[in-house]
DNA sequence: TGAAACACGGCCCTTGCTAA
DNA sequence: TTAGCAAGGGCCGTGTTTCA
């Protein structure tokens, strides 16, 4: 179980959403990928899509955000989650999309909308030494409003014959931008060389 | 000197559209 | 009807540069 003492209760939330429904989030991601993790070293990146992916489930089941009924758009359309009774066709403010990732800072998206983002940032304990029966633990939390601005182009060189990535948009200065936004922060992890490690560990 | 930012390399998937 | 491609979705790893 997540600690009450983790949640920061200053961060500013978007409109409905709660301390408590995002505690319940955690806990039934940290469950849910327990038995998945297997595919974290199949495929690592396919690994954190799914981290969104269930937190998107779990802000469904225990939040006023709801995922898209209409399963195309549910399925790969921004945002993954939109506030109740917001229509089709939501303002900003009421979008919000579920990311994961084991990076510390870095954001990445193939798209710039504006709206809320939530970043799932987890980190794999084979060992369960954080948590016993968890190899997938959730360390952070990063909730914030990002205007279109605040995401950089980032241009695709692959082409015929050479391979290479699709483009991506990545958020400026992501250290600074979501400084102050960890809605939750396990105490017992720290950051060392650009990763998280446990606060007792090496 | 180390952390953060940046750039660019890589991977996976599904759906929608269009031409054959 | 089917197959190919573009577009859109999800990311990570690592080397280099910048800056406090």
């Amino acid at each position: 179980m997540t600690r009450q003492e983790d949640f920061n209760g200053t961060v500013t939330l978007p409109a409905g959403l709660t301390i408590a429904s995002i505690r319940k989030a955690v806990d039934y991601i940290e469950h849910e990928l327990s038995d998945l993790v297997d595919i974290y070293y199949e495929q690592s990146n396919v690994f954190s899509a799914l981290v969104g992916i269930y937190g998107a489930k779990a802000l469904d089941t225990f939040s006023v955000y709801e995922k898209s009924r209409h399963l195309d758009e549910a399925q790969q359309r921004f945002p993954d989650l939109k506030r109740r009774g917001s229509g089709r066709s939501p303002a900003p403010e009421e979008c919000l999309e579920s990311k994961g990732s084991k990076r510390v800072w870095a954001l990445q998206s193939h798209y710039d909308h504006a709206g809320w983002y939530i970043v799932w940032r987890y980190l794999v304990d084979p060992t369960m030494t954080l948590e016993p029966g968890k190899p997938v633990v959730m360390w952070r939390a990063d909730i914030a409003f990002l205007q279109r601005d605040d995401w950089k182009y980032e241009a695709s060189r692959a082409g015929e014959g050479k391979g290479g990535r699709t483009h991506t948009f990545g958020l400026r200065e992501p250290a600074r931008k979501l400084d102050g936004k960890a809605v939750y922060r396990r105490q017992d992890i720290r950051i060392k060389r650009g990763k998280a490690v446990p606060a007792n560990g090496a």
